[in-house]
DNA sequence: CTTGACCTTCCCGTGACGGGAAACCTTATG
DNA sequence: CATAAGGTTTCCCGTCACGGGAAGGTCAAG
């Protein structure tokens, strides 16, 4: 299979796929004309990559993922403290951002958004004074 | 003022402040010695962006933001207008984010989380086979 | 006069790629 | 057989919003 094939069954990018080699995530064979010769591990690979980077995970975390996924003699738990680590950064991101959402949608329904110039958005964000 | 004074009073980091001034967001004088001279005005307006950043605006929103307020002459529609949409881009995050914590907990929720190889985390990522 | 705390510019690194150039390879068509 | 079109390669720069750190100038205190 030649990048593209690959590109298309997995739904990433070439660039992408390119990328994952240069990290070190994969390791596609080549052919004698120099082009990426991938096999179907290769694609399986890209593929569960690309599941987990749609769940969120970092590249670091995915290139721990596919260490586990690859070691038969993993223990679960180690899988479930990785996804549970990535689970309270979500939670995180969440809490902030409902944060910000909240004190923004304050300040939007205070503000008329007529053409008169005063406007609480920009009088909470110049501060106290 | 010299910038650790501006630092201290506005929260921003000095390196955040030179690199507001390197993008044109602040245009502080200098004295005689080449240290910037921080007016009043100038902090002022760090300490504008550095609300506006923890509201999650982009530098170029930020920017928008700022001509906003110092335009007397502005409608708070276009204020309103660009908080806005800063509201729906974080909703959308928001919503991304409760879509991957959805099934992410879903995951979790089955791996048993012992020292048995057998895994639905990774039996999810790895796809249907 | 020296020490130490400021300040300056400059350059590299981050994460996870995307865009685009220059050059090579393959396949189809005239 | 020549050529055109499309696929592939590497390489390098740009993103966003800074942070780290080096090399060197400046200032106030002891």
């Amino acid at each position: 299979m030649n990048i593209a094939d690959v590109a298309r069954r997995s739904g990433l990018p070439a660039k992408t796929i390119r990328y994952y080699e240069e990290i070190g995530l994969i390791r596609p064979a080549r052919s004698a004309n120099g082009y990426r010769a991938f096999a179907g591990a290769d694609l399986h690979k890209l593929a569960f990559l690309g599941r987990a980077r749609s769940l969120g995970f970092s590249i670091e975390e995915c290139r721990k993922l596919l260490a586990l996924w690859e070691d038969r003699s993993r223990a679960s738990a180690d899988v479930k403290a990785l996804a549970e680590a990535h689970l309270r950064e979500i939670d995180a991101k969440i809490a902030e951002l409902r944060a910000m959402r909240g004190t923004l949608a304050g300040l939007v329904s205070c503000c008329a958004g007529d053409d008169r110039p005063e406007c609480p958005i920009l009088t909470d964000l110049a501060g106290p004074d």
